[in-house]
DNA sequence: ACTTGGATAAACAAGT
DNA sequence: TACTTGTTTATCCAAG
């Protein structure tokens, strides 16, 4: 991240020697840009933190269902302070054109609003300098047209060009009686405020008090560099944003998104928050329409966010697997790439796990650290914390009668017991017209049926919300049938070579 | 309000 | 001694 440092020292003692200034006004200039950049600075960290959050909350929420509304209210948080920015910057640019110095302020500012590269700044800048000492040759009474109409040709092309009052132009302002350094009956020249009764007595204040000198260069050649700053900053956060959304939303369209979980339900079924219990603020109630409504602002964003791209932080523990197996063999073998990418904690017991590792070795059986092996093969997430998870393995191998230890030649394994093992899992499949909506909604597609098979839980209800229309239904159908079609089914067969670790996720 | 199931933490013992 | 494996107990939380 650019911080409003990166003037140089040599840049800014050349601005200094461009000026007769006295110290206490470059003091006092100086300081105005410092506040200014110290209050963008600061909004720029407090957004940094925010994004990690974001960023930590999506890695780890990547299977839960319900749109996180810390999520959504985090990006909200974003938006907002990309809007201070923009006022702040904005603020800047307004400071430039009050200067009223040149018209060449003029284009360049409003080139630099178009996200102007360094290169073309430093010519501009060269040039606006250029124009400056011409300027003073010839006595500081006619502008240097040539340069004038080059720059304003350049920021002519952009379309956004804002009709600047500089001093020259303030005659023609007159005729409107509308001048942005005069509102309100107020001079709005910084540091100014004096208040005049009539927009003649301003502009006769303006012309005598504010006119062409060095100092209102110098304040327009600090604040551009300012303003270059700012612009770079804010293009990169833009995109930064623009990135944060395309992730959150429009995945399922892209040609070849990022792995994502195939199983609905993987989505639907919260996994049980992994955020420390330390964080207040994820004790936020969960909402299904609310994550949306500050995230339609963006023309090419879906108004609606799918299920597969929003992830909940809500504590709830549900785990689908234990409910339908058959359901979770799938997610897991379809997901594996899902899951080998990405930090989530899959939403399946400890239990399940255990018997899937188990299941999934040619010989059904497998020793403690082979079942360690298997989490880490084939999650990312145990790759984390793992005397937390490993205790919980554990446990669960000697709390549930489903699991047998067996002694060995070798030491002891551990099998799985099916009968106590379905014992324990009452199969309750009982269909809602819910989700026959939503089978509708997808069509019969034959590939789907972990899907269907898996819908079938008691946390569908999240999509009777107004978070999820037929369009996005049929969005995630085609990006579920895409993603399965994209994967083998035939792995998971060996107990330690069927997964190959993934070293980066590519989140 | 109560029960149940799961996650987590931790104490403890036995074996390596 | 340090570590692994296995058992057990307790607590918290969410869901039914």
């Amino acid at each position: 991240m650019i911080t409003p440092q990166a003037i140089t020292p040599q840049q800014m003692q050349q601005i200094l020697q461009q000026q007769v200034l006295s110290p206490q006004q470059l003091q006092l200039l100086l300081q105005q840009q410092q506040a200014l950049m110290l209050q963008q600075q600061q909004l720029q960290e407090f957004y940094k933190k925010q994004q990690e959050d974001l960023h930590l909350q999506l890695l780890q929420q990547r299977h839960a269902g319900k749109p996180s509304k810390e999520v959504t209210q985090i990006m909200a948080q974003q938006m907002a302070i990309q809007q201070q920015l923009l006022s702040i910057q904005q603020q800047h640019l307004l400071n430039l054109q009050r200067q009223g110095l040149l018209s060449v302020p003029s284009a360049l500012t409003s080139t630099l609003a178009q996200g102007l590269i360094p290169a073309e700044l430093q010519q501009l800048w060269k040039e606006t300098a250029d124009a400056r000492q011409e300027e003073k040759r010839r006595g500081d009474k006619s502008p240097s047209p040539p340069k004038t109409q080059i720059l304003n040709h350049h920021s002519s092309t952009n379309g956004h060009h804002v009709h600047r009052p500089s001093r020259r132009d303030s005659h023609k302002n007159k005729v409107h009686g509308a001048h942005p350094l005069y509102s309100h009956g107020v001079c709005k020249w910084p540091g100014c405020d004096a208040v005049f009764g009539d927009f003649q007595s301003f502009l006769k204040h303006l012309n005598s008090e504010h006119a062409l000198d060095d100092k209102s260069t110098a304040q327009c050649r600090v604040q551009m560099q300012v303003v270059q700053q700012l612009e770079l900053q804010l293009a990169k956060d833009k995109e930064r944003l623009q990135a944060m959304m395309a992730h959150l939303h429009v995945k399922s369209t892209e040609p070849k998104p990022a792995p994502q979980p195939v199983n609905l339900v993987s989505n639907l079924t919260l996994a049980k928050a992994t955020i420390p219990k330390t964080s207040p603020s994820m004790s936020l109630s969960q909402s299904a329409t609310a994550p949306s409504t500050p995230l339609t602002s963006l023309p090419q964003m879906p108004s609606v966010i799918i299920p597969t791209s929003l992830h909940s932080m809500g504590p709830i523990r549900k785990r689908y697997s234990d409910k339908y197996n058959i359901a979770m063999d799938q997610d897991i073998v379809q997901n594996k790439e899902f899951y080998l990418s990405a930090e989530v904690r899959p939403p399946f017991t400890y239990a399940a796990l255990i018997r899937q590792a188990i299941l999934e070795s040619p010989e059904k059986q497998l020793t403690l650290n082979e079942i360690y092996n298997w989490f880490t093969r084939t999650f990312v997430y145990f790759r984390r914390n793992a005397a937390t998870w490993k205790n919980a393995v554990r446990h669960n191998l000697s709390l549930h009668k489903c699991f047998v230890r067996v002694e060995n030649v070798k030491g002891a394994v551990w099998t799985v017991d099916e009968l106590e093992f379905q014992k324990r899992r009452p199969q309750k499949i009982t269909g809602s017209p819910l989700v026959k909506n939503i089978q509708s909604s997808l069509g019969q597609n034959p590939t789907l049926s972990s899907l269907q098979a898996a819908m079938v839980d008691s946390s569908l209800p999240l999509y009777g919300s107004a978070s999820m229309g037929a369009s996005s239904l049929k969005a995630l159908a085609s990006a579920l049938h895409e993603d399965m079609s994209s994967h083998d089914h035939d792995e998971g067969s060996h107990s330690d070579s069927s997964l190959e670790l993934s070293p980066v996720p590519t989140l």
